[in-house]
DNA sequence: TAACTTAATTAATGATTTGAAAGTTATTTA
DNA sequence: TAAATAACTTTCAAATCATTAATTAAGTTA
């Protein structure tokens, strides 16, 4: 329970004007005063211990209108570095970033092959040692390590559950690499991080509330509202995957009938390619999109309905979730043109009012790295904290 | 942008103290000192000014641990009062409560026949006369009027935009009241003001979230995450009844294909039964439930199919909003005894995770009233606005 | 060039509110 | 009855922002 206290009053201050800074660069202090109602002794006095702790800087003077010129003022962005780790099914990537996200090293480990909880783990240490020796920052100036890891997470204790592509369980990832580095530690499910990264570093502007949809292997979602992550009471809010979206449909790997992602994933639209036309031989998610880019009618018609049933889980998410926007990505995401048209015209066929078919859905502007920097944002989200 | 000012300080303490006497009375001063943080003087100085405003008082003394007695404070129950309306597809009921729910009047008019949005209006205005001429409380002694219509609500300008049930679109209740009576007037749908009433009344405790679900005529719920309706961008969020789960499912009301409500409403269980057992006569659901009661295997089984399909339908929510609580509603749900053995296995089946079978679900325990109260805890959540 | 504007800092004063310490009151216990 | 204990209150100090005003800076405009 949050007491009211003095400190509390100045952190809200420090943080309302930071944050001003950080959305509305460049920017003067007459200028933060005049919007966020704090009067201008306060916000000299709250920038000039933001200068000091190295986070915020002055620049060049802005243009006068009509008196002495304001001096603008940015986010320091090389003041504190941060560490984002992708621990994905094949692979490990990790990143040193500014707090602008512009990534500055990058190292990465194969997951092939067999292996134990011990040797993941010490994959992921190599990486971060290999990051620190190549950047030659000093640790304090890192705020801390962020992991988006595929699979089930415990968030609060920052274990990994069930790693499913690994074939692993119950790794300590956060407790083991506490005992390595003195840095505050993260660990998230990677949907989840990429989402809360697309948030952050997709140019999405003030959205209440936000659901990234990652469709690929599986179909994963994070939500965003008020700008940080909703992880529901069992860190499992935005499962999408596993929405039973037809009674009588196929057995997916969860054991349940009819999941989105028997319909929509890379697996199922090969599947449906081979049913309807059942003189097809082996063939890639991929390579459909490839033909149908060459004008292939029956790889167009597949990747369409592949479309109206993303359409159909996506309705159900806004009429479940309602968020006014969804962001999607991940590897089934690239036959974007394709899906499309399909998508949206199903929401707006089945969608229940006026208001909930204006629901911005778009695919992600981020490119491979979302996950990566979702995992920064990890750490970015507790520095800059968002008020709202 | 709230800004950090001695007065948020301020309201921030005496809203923590208003509600940790709300949910603890009785408890003394230097309980609520101990248990919030806060140092007594500050207590006790927030406690006096309470007391002055009427909304605290204190009562007969408590057990002395081996020094001064304590004296003991409540909430002044009948400090304020509340008007509550139900507005449902066939009858306006009203009530007259205090702080702690407690009805005192209660009037109520048939909607029967033909309606214009005029006449509608007036009999909400007559209504709301008539509770106030019974009661004779001041003008200034209640907080406000709480309507809970049916159908889809603009929350924010508080205009009823489809009664399906009553045949009237857009309706400008808040407006019209206004113009009526000087009272705050919050006008909401009434399967969320049922949630925010039962997380207010249903003694659940601190819950970080909860949905409620009604079913009936069709299936709505209300998401209540840290005490405060969850409404998402458009105000549809909980829209559980039109949730796709079988893509190939009959048609529904609203256009689709397979919506939930289609298979568990009152009128789709008469169904599923008149389809099974094709020598069935003209029933209702009531009497199904009734057969069912008596021992009658058909009718227990359909009741039993209904059930794993409401499972299913609450899976999916448990993966999307993954409240820590369902509490369930409505007609339907009077035949508890036959529907909760197979949505509990459905659960269990189905959630993906152990900490997500573990979600608590369960019948409501406020009855018919539930959507009254609804309506009256919307402005009591105002008046004690709790913190998080 | 003089007069006016706008930006930013500094300083003084005041208001609000919590916090810490000490004091008062009521009760139990030895 | 005195000492101890707990509940509550009073007093004063500290934190912080708002207000006001003065100062400096660096323009623009007449």
């Amino acid at each position: 329970m949050q007491r009211g206290t003095f400190q509390l009053m100045k952190t809200v201050n420090k943080k309302i004007i930071l944050n001003k800074i950080r959305t509305s660069e460049p920017i003067s202090r007459a200028q933060i005063a005049k919007e966020t109602g704090l009067t201008p002794p306060t916000v000299s006095s709250i920038v000039k211990e933001l200068v000091d702790e190295g986070l915020v800087k002055e620049s060049k003077l802005g243009e006068s209108s009509g008196g002495r010129k304001p001096t603008m003022l940015h986010i320091n962005s090389d003041a504190f570095y941060v560490i984002g780790v992708d621990a994905g099914p094949e692979m490990v990537e990790c990143v040193l970033t500014d707090l602008t996200g512009e990534i500055y090293q990058r190292t990465s480990s194969s997951l092939k092959g067999q292996l134990s909880n011990e040797r993941f783990l010490s994959l992921l240490k190599e990486n971060i040692y290999a990051i620190l020796q190549l950047s030659k920052i000093e640790l304090e100036k890192i705020i801390g390590i962020g992991i988006a890891m595929h699979g089930v997470v415990d968030v609060e204790s920052g274990r990994s559950l069930i790693a499913p592509n690994l074939n692993l369980r119950d790794i300590p990832i956060k407790d083991e690499l506490s005992k390595e580095f003195d840095l505050t530690i993260k660990v998230e499910n990677d949907a989840r991080a990429m989402a809360l990264g697309e948030s952050w570093f997709g140019g999405h502007g003030d959205v209440d509330s936000m659901v990234a949809v990652n469709i690929g292997h599986g179909v994963g979602a994070g939500v965003v509202i008020n700008g940080k992550l909703y992880h529901g009471s069992h860190d499992m809010a935005g499962e999408l995957g596993h929405m039973t979206i037809d009674l009588h449909g196929d057995v997916c790997m969860c054991g349940n009938r009819g999941c989105l992602q028997t319909f929509v994933n890379g697996d199922a639209i090969v599947k449906r390619m081979k049913e309807q036309y059942n003189d097809v031989e082996e063939i890639t998610a991929k390579e459909i999109y490839e033909r149908a880019l060459q004008g292939e009618a029956a790889c167009v018609q597949i990747l369409g309905e592949t479309g109206n049933i993303i359409g159909i889980g996506l309705t159900n998410l806004i009429h479940l979730i309602n968020p006014s926007k969804i962001v999607l990505g991940g590897g089934v995401m690239k036959s974007e043109k394709f899906l499309m048209p399909t998508i949206l015209e199903t929401i707006q066929d089945r969608a229940l009012t006026s208001k909930s078919k204006e629901t911005a859905v778009m695919v992600t502007k981020l490119g491979d790295d979302a996950t990566l920097l979702g995992a920064v944002s990890l750490l970015l989200v507790e520095l800059f904290d968002p008020v709202s």
